[in-house]
DNA sequence: AAGCCGTGGCG
DNA sequence: TCGCCAAGGCT
């Protein structure tokens, strides 16, 4: 049975134009991503085999970070490591200096962790199920069904930021996020394609992937291009006038300012550095030493942190502050240099860098411009 | 289960 | 400018 013959079989009732509205999403929706589907690196040709090891790859990078952001990122890794095997078997340090500069550093600790647990336990080969997935690190519930709908053509709804807000809209959903989060599952759900006897295959993925389209092009958070949307016939909030409203969220609150010293003491065209503990902020990256950041420190205070180093009688504290925003708070470092003599013994659980392969340090972007105020 | 976790872009 | 936002997961 084909899917016109479906729609065209289906009973004319004077309540049915509504119901016909609402059946039609799913191949509305695949219709409009035919011809307007992005063309992103990890995504390969229409109607082509997606790998899964890309798929899996982006959809980590994806991870509350911007296509734009990942495009090169992705390129950097699917070069270096071009299969899951590659992944598995290169070094953890390896892995976290390729994404240094991409944040939440604990995707790089659970894509590696992931990328072992594959050969170790699935023969190198990714599960092909939902719950399969589930189980590997760094693979929650949307990467789960993500996997599952792109790479293996897995009949499920994968709901993410753009989607809760396409959702959110045509429904009109009241409920505050995150609450509505299980709502809005069950009604993205339905803008799945029918499943089909025999042929579960109902292009779950590109649905998945159109929805995602359609909120990073047209249903966008602020001035939504609702002219242009496959869904605007039926859409609750656009015939409310409303889409802005959606979706509804309770306020964040920001975290204090935050300051501390940074110490970035030199040994001829070496620097002198040290690796942050592995579990919480920027674990596992490269720092400069520095003071504690806390809530109101004052310079003095903060001066008193600063490394025991052989012949350092004084610090020079350079002009400015080095400004930098966290999720949850934002920082501000004043930076202090020192030049010790050659062979200087580093601290204990500290070592010397040349300066020169600096970019090849695990070192997140708030150490980069630490380090550029105070050799500059 | 709410708080923790980076960074860059954009209006 | 600055708050919001981005293909969330972990604890």
């Amino acid at each position: 049975m084909s899917l016109s013959g479906a729609a065209i079989r289906r009973k004319k009732t004077p309540s049915s134009d509504q119901e016909d509205a609402v059946t039609a999403r799913p191949a509305l929706l695949l219709a409009w991503y035919d011809r307007h589907r992005r063309v992103l690196p990890w995504r390969p040709p229409a109607g082509h085999k997606p790998d899964p090891y890309a798929v899996w790859l982006s959809e980590i990078m994806l991870q509350q970070t911007g296509v734009k952001t990942v495009g090169p990122y992705f390129q950097k890794f699917l070069a270096r490591w071009p299969d899951v095997t590659a992944l598995g078997r290169a070094s953890l340090d390896d892995v976290l200096r390729m994404w240094a500069g991409l944040g939440y550093y604990s995707r790089a600790r659970n894509l590696h962790a992931c990328a072992v647990a594959v050969l170790r336990d699935h023969n190198g080969v990714f599960p092909d199920t939902e719950e399969g997935l589930r189980t590997l690190p760094g693979i929650g519930p949307y990467t789960a069904a993500a996997i599952a709908a792109i790479a293996f053509d897995r009949r499920t709804m994968p709901v993410d930021g753009n989607i809760e807000r396409v959702v959110s809209r045509l429904f009109a959903v009241e409920e505050e996020l995150p609450q509505a989060k299980p709502v809005i599952q069950k009604l993205a759900a339905t803008l799945l394609g029918p499943s089909r006897a025999g042929d579960e295959k109902s292009r779950a993925g590109d649905s998945a992937q159109a929805l995602m389209d359609l909120g990073a092009s047209i249903c966008t958070p602020k001035k939504p291009a609702c002219s242009l949307c496959p869904l605007n016939d039926d859409c609750a909030a656009r015939q409310r006038g409303e889409q802005e409203i959606f979706p509804k969220k309770a306020p964040k609150k920001s975290g204090d300012l935050r300051r501390g010293a940074a110490f970035v003491v030199t040994r001829g065209d070496e620097l002198l550095v040290r690796t942050r503990p592995e579990k919480g902020l920027l674990g596992g990256m490269t720092e400069v030493p520095g003071s504690d950041w806390r809530a109101a420190q004052d310079d003095a205070t903060a001066l008193k942190q600063a490394p025991s180093l052989a012949g350092v009688t004084r610090w020079h504290r350079k002009l400015g502050v080095v400004t930098h925003v966290f999720t949850h708070f934002p920082l501000e470092l004043v930076v202090y240099t020192a030049r010790v003599a050659a062979r200087t013994r580093a601290p204990k659980d500290m070592r010397w860098v040349p300066i020169a392969t600096l970019d090849d340090e695990a070192l997140p972007n708030v150490m980069r411009k630490v380090i550029a105020h105070g050799l500059g």
